[in-house]
DNA sequence: ATGCAATTATGAAACTCTGCAATGAACAAC
DNA sequence: GTTGTTCATTGCAGAGTTTCATAATTGCAT
């Protein structure tokens, strides 16, 4: 398999590598929204959104149309709401196994 | 929602974001690896490839068991198999849109 | 023209990556 | 038991990226 693939595949997934963009992929996997309503539940600076909203556009994960003013995104695919949802059920999992941990931790009374 | 769980998220999809961590999860989901196995199929140092182990070890994605001199690396759970075949497919799709574009770029005669 | 929405430009701080050197862990040979 | 070897991990430092704020810019409507 060639390397570029991996290259690939890793570049894709750095792009969801940041709180602000997996918010907004999450506000688009319910429906498309307008970067001024994406701004008052996301809490950043504009500037900065656009930013993030660019790293998605490159990716290809999320396409943009102009409305008059306002600039409204969307999913280009409904499979980015599914890998979400993965990925939660995953985190789900991981986050679970470290509660154990934690138990196994408290239940380790040092002095005995 | 709380913020913190957006970092969570994102630290996840981070430790995806590198192409040996990618190759390593592939392996791994294929079935369980020695590390000297990985080197060998992955061709980067063996540091190199310690301190990617160690990254998703750290994010809870894989464990290991040592057996004599050699380490084996597993997935922690199978779904990290299935969330690497969900961005496969969006990744088909995104690279499609692609090549569609290169086409029309192909058709757009300049000239004419 | 002025104002509002969104994007782009720029630079400083923070973080990631990777090779090299050093260290640790298991095991065989002596 | 300790010496030597192999397998794997950790520490460190430089080079390279990413992030985020401020400032400047573009696009559209009034």
């Amino acid at each position: 398999m060639p390397t570029p693939l991996y290259q690939l595949k890793a570049e894709f997934f750095k792009s969801l590598g940041h709180p602000v963009r997996v918010r907004v992929l999450e506000l688009l996997s319910v429906r498309e929204h307008a970067v001024g309503e994406m701004l008052t539940q996301v809490g950043v600076e504009p500037a900065n959104l656009s930013q993030q909203l660019a790293v998605l556009r490159r990716a290809g994960l999320v396409s943009s149309r102009r409305d008059g003013a306002v600039v409204h995104y969307r999913l280009t695919s409904e499979q980015v709401a599914e890998l979400l949802a993965v990925a939660r059920n995953i985190l789900t999992t991981v986050l679970a196994g470290n509660v154990e941990l934690l138990e196994d931790l408290r239940a380790d009374d040092p002095g005995t």
